[in-house]
DNA sequence: TTAAATTTTTAGATAAGTCTAAAAATTATT
DNA sequence: AATAATTTTTAGACTTATCTAAAAATTTAA
């Protein structure tokens, strides 16, 4: 059996590598479980001997396959949960994170069917991050962040790379939620701040930590 | 901040002494969470710290009002989540304890006062068991076990006193879920089984035990 | 290429929750 | 009322997960 705290080192150490197999280092993990180093140290050696990672000191660690399927599983859950909050319970994007960070832990691979079944299989969660399947694969998706569009240029909202309440309310205030069309009118060299026009109807100046956070699927 | 295993334990009190104010022994806790004297002597020593029970030496323990409102809440959210499970996601009545069990430890208010709306402010959960309201406030029901029923009488099956998979199981297999109508034919002394009429087509004999341990209300 | 800075690990403590075995207190029995 | 049986508590140990402080290993820089 698996502690939620061992499937939160998982989780952190997935998070941290993505899809790629490069190693991270016991500082990082620890910055990103907000814990000390020593701590790290210990569950290291705690998940090496269970087979769920691969780790050699001083070296760094990566996931061993059962580990990535037991991170990607946690990601689904969580992603999954999102949806039923927002989508059945009516929360905002914004309120849904740390209830589903417990909901995550719940053991049962057959509630976690009927969820997705209840759900109508959704692959996308409510901030546009793509729900794995069974199997642990994400959907791809054509994306760009908004900056890296040219003037002229529009596309929709589909995700966003920062989950900050702060962030998500801001861009709720902007009309920028997922769906949102957004043309580029003009960019400023200056601060890398760019005018847009959302919805075809309201123009707003976007600075561009909003822009590189904001991925648009292009379109035109 | 108060722990899962705070939270069982104080279940586990509520449902020994139910809502009289009887003081429970270490005993009774023990063999009701399944776990040493030993242990619960040393966690009671904690819920007492905590305010959580009242507690004196070999006399037994007793909820404080902070603590009996943490357990009926706990006990609001497990049913709750049982009527989400078998009334959103499919699940049998039979399959739902365990997870439900999972669920109940998730903290957030707002979450499950969302929950209650979406399910429609149910008053009962797929056993038949009173959801308690916020205030702690268990809906009563004029009921009597059906052993309790004469030759003749009717009642309609609305709550069990056995929560095993493999009662609840029998009585599907009998089609005594919750709802059905029940007359009783005849009575036999010798082990107190009956003859019964199934919502009015099937003739069944139960054992005494069956008898006892289903709830009617009764009719007619 | 040696010294300085950084990262990682070890050592030793602490807290929650559990256990067994033994001691203490209470209740039951003769 | 004294003894026996039962219940409860204490004592001491173990595991998981955490910490701080110090030691060891590695990397960077002069």
């Amino acid at each position: 059996m698996i502690s939620q705290t061992e499937e939160n080192y998982l989780k952190a150490i997935f998070k941290l590598t993505g899809e790629s197999d490069d190693a991270v280092s016991t500082n990082q993990i620890s910055a990103e479980i907000l814990t000390s180093a020593a701590s790290v140290t210990d569950m290291i050696k705690r998940l090496s001997k269970k087979g769920l990672i691969k780790y050699e000191r001083y070296k760094g660690t990566r996931l061993s396959d059962e580990g990535r399927k037991i991170a990607t599983s946690l990601i689904r859950k969580h992603r999954l949960w999102e949806v039923f909050l927002v989508e059945k319970l009516e929360f905002t994007w914004d309120e849904v994170h740390d209830i589903a960070e417990q909901l995550e832990h719940i053991k049962s691979e057959f509630l976690i069917e009927r969820l997705d079944r209840f759900l109508g299989f959704p692959k996308f969660d409510p901030h546009g991050d793509p729900i794995p399947d069974k199997d642990g694969n994400f959907a791809y998706r054509k994306q760009v962040s908004l900056a890296q569009l040219d003037v002229g240029e529009s596309g929709v909202v589909v995700g966003v790379n920062e989950h900050s309440t702060a962030f998500l309310r801001f861009l709720d205030s902007l009309a920028l939620g997922l769906g949102a069309e957004v043309r580029i009118l003009e960019t400023f060299e200056y601060d890398m701040s760019m005018k847009v026009l959302v919805n075809q109807s309201k123009e707003q100046v976007l600075s561009s930590k909003i822009s590189q956070n904001l991925f648009v699927m292009p379109g035109e």
